[in-house]
DNA sequence: TGTTAGTAAGTGGTTCAACCATTCAACCTA
DNA sequence: TAGGTTGAATGGTTGAACCACTTACTAACA
């Protein structure tokens, strides 16, 4: 029997929700000022140097913005939501809804498949040779019944840096820290398994040739396979 | 004559930095312990309680690992890199290197790119009108020589919003973010507004067809003229 | 001898109380 | 009325203390 390892939350982080949630139920509006730290930390139950804490990741967040010598005022959470914003939530609060997971898959498609319409344009021979040697690398765990997770994601970054554009890498690599989680399921099924591998391998194809549009196509098909199997 | 407001840098900001320079040159490596809190504190000549606002949104970052009982530890920086680290550095550095802003802008291009292919799958013909209407009002100020950023900004939020898919959109702000200070820049000549709001109305018929493959070139070439204005 | 229980030192987490610097508004003065 | 002064409130910073946890060493026990 496994047991899942419960996290400790932090009391920051408890505060930091808190605030979060007021904020998102409309308890506090956008431009709205919030009570003063000592009147909050106090009204919390909490010490003033842990509710700064709490602010400064929710300022970093661009939830809440602090003018020294008036306040701290609320922001608009609507213009301003981003994607800090959706990795705290999902580090913080430890799981997204279902619609927001979904969406998050999404876009983690469009994403890479301009990283692989880049990598078609830009990728040379030898790069191309180490994505080859890649797909063989992931065939043997999966042949061999290994959960190859790990390397499936590595071969996506290898052509996200192949396609040469480090702030695409960097915000793919964020969707993976929350889709890594689920991947672990999609990995297990054998047919899943194996057409997996098989659109691998249609990717690099695709890359070898220096063709963007087929490479783009076939990994947005490859990455609709694997969404259809996660919300089915 | 404009001044630049300057940002007055909090204390913890610059110990960030400190420890993200000291970092990426290599002085402390991927799973290198850091020297306990108390000691840190005091090499860097500042409070304990300072420094931990900076090692927070360190941690925050994904840069540094926080252990209680053992110490901090830092991250793998390469394996980690997300696009907090990359807002991060330009909310607090005040600036970014032109490549990766070159970089930022063409992930843009493709993120708002694959916003408009899914705006011209799911908007109703009363989003359709709401995006005309706004078009409408850009090319008055653009008329009436005032600045549009602002508008030019809503305008491709809002198709975010008719692609309904909130994580595409919270990726975009996060590039508006970056990208919004160059663009008043872009916005100045008089032969770049035009041709923006031509080409704000190609995309707008697009999407009103219902043609994704248009709608995403559309606004793909849309975005090629700014990048290349800006960078030459 | 080998294992175990206990202990001490070090770590991050939290609290408390004070002081500094900035902002704003109320008030006084010329 | 215009302009300066003052005071209260705000966030920023400091220092010291204590807690909870981890680790490694040590001494006692079987």
């Amino acid at each position: 029997m496994v047991f899942k390892p419960l996290r400790k939350q932090n009391l920051y982080e408890s505060i930091a929700n808190q605030l979060l949630t007021l904020i998102r139920e409309g308890q506090f509006k956008a431009g709205d000022q919030l009570p003063g730290e000592r009147e909050l930390a106090e009204s919390l139950g909490v010490n003033r140097t842990t509710l700064r804490e709490a602010l400064r990741v929710l300022e970093l967040m661009r939830v809440v913005e602090k003018r020294p010598g008036e306040g701290v005022f609320v922001r608009d959470l609507e213009k301003e939501s981003s994607v800090e914003t959706l990795v705290f939530r999902f580090l913080v609060e430890d799981g997204l809804d279902n619609e927001t997971l979904r969406s998050a898959f999404e876009a983690m498609i469009f994403i890479e498949a301009s990283m692989a319409r880049l990598a078609a344009q830009r990728a040379t021979p030898e790069e191309v040779d180490e994505l080859q040697k890649l797909c063989a690398k992931i065939e043997d765990q999966i042949a061999s019944g290994e959960n190859f997770t790990d390397l499936d994601q590595k071969f996506h970054q290898l052509i996200g840096k192949l396609g040469k554009s480090p702030v695409l890498c960097a915000i793919d690599s964020t969707m993976w820290i929350i889709v890594k989680k689920y991947a672990r399921l999609l990995h297990r099924p054998e047919e899943r398994r194996k057409s997996c591998a098989l659109g691998h391998r249609r990717i690099v194809e695709a890359i070898a040739k220096g063709d963007p549009g087929r490479a783009g196509r076939e990994m947005e098909e490859h990455l609709q396979g694997a969404l259809k199997a996660l919300f089915f």
